[in-house]
DNA sequence: ATAATTTCTTGATTTTTGTCAAGAGAAAGC
DNA sequence: GCTTTCTCTTGACAAAAATCAAGAAATTAT
């Protein structure tokens, strides 16, 4: 539960300890094989996950063909956040890439977080539009990026994940064929 | 005034008569030329802006070239989230595309919201929400469909922006360059 | 109204990226 | 260990999109 702790301080801001141990409380140990879901296309997001470790993938499948939109490491909350918050069916498959751990909580328990934490819809927000920031400059890269730069600033900041998780999903998550990434790839290795 | 309390009751939810008021008072009518600045890459965003009328292109400069990152329209409100809110400096410019009627609010008026509309914090996540699912979408429409698909599903949505600004700036909004913009139109008129 | 500027279109060409197919390599299952 | 399955690579080719250049059209300024 420390990395739990540790990570809320961090992303939701400075809480007071007794704060602190309302939320992480309600959080839920979890543990998935690899291949099993999260979360479904198509249903009700019903709980926000803390990855403790292991990866999770986020992907759509339409008309045959799949779209991996994200892959959640550890350290970071996972969910259809639409659908968490507002109801509403997910838009994408969560499944895990490797054994998970998780620590989860679902749509019940968060909304009591509220009751205890006051401050709670701050560090909310104030969580969302980073998330927010950091996705506009997604949709800037795409704009103004060919798929080898868009390769090399993601390999830059995520180099670990390129030997874990296959290579074709990040190609996807990138806006590219497994072919043009493999083809990228090496000659970034020669 | 009236369209900002409608849009603010839109997108923030049921406040109090009041509280509306409250908010709605805060924001000062603004009118700037064509070609104005509303706020300069590099510098800090020092306002919120509803656009009442007229259109306002967000860009950046970039080593030569321009990306258009967004285009807002009436009804719409305007800032660069992360600097508006944290301080730092804006990643883009802001310039009017034409005469801009606006409602503007600057950071420290903002702030005292809090202090008359205890929920504010509230409908803000919420807002927030909603604006980074628009975004997740976008995202999706990069990874998964061509520029014409871009295209279409775009006009589709906003077909009356087409004749109100140069088409150059959505083209590189979709993410593609003005020639093929203009093929692609040529395509979808005859 | 005319001139100047900006925007848009079109063609020719190049570059980038995707697709298809086959095989190599790695991982998982038995 | 061996087999099966999944993943990655590579080549040949096709399609998509970018670039360059020139001219047409529209807008803005004078």
């Amino acid at each position: 539960m420390e990395s739990l702790e540790y990570y809320i301080k961090e992303y939701f801001g400075v809480l007071k300890q007794d704060e602190l141990k309302v939320v992480c409380d309600k959080f839920k140990a979890q543990i998935l094989p690899k291949g099993a879901f999260l979360m479904r296309q198509g249903q009700p997001a019903h709980q926000l996950s803390f990855i403790k470790s292991g990866m999770v993938r986020l992907y759509t499948q339409d008309d045959g063909k799949e779209i991996t939109q994200w892959i959640s490491t550890p350290g970071y909350f996972v969910t259809e956040i639409s659908s968490f918050m507002f109801g509403g069916s997910s838009r994408w498959n969560m499944q895990a890439l490797t054994d998970v751990d998780l620590f989860s909580i679902d749509r019940t328990d968060y909304q009591k977080i509220l009751k205890e934490v006051p401050q709670w819809h701050e560090f909310e927000k104030l969580f969302i539009i980073k998330c927010f920031t950091i996705l506009e400059n997604r949709v800037y890269n795409h704009l103004s990026k060919s798929a080898e730069e868009r390769y090399q600033d993601f390999f830059k900041q995520n180099p670990s994940l390129f030997n874990q998780v296959p290579l074709q999903y990040i190609a996807s998550m990138l806006g590219m064929s497994p072919e043009t990434f493999s083809r990228i790839r090496n000659k970034q290795l020669s």
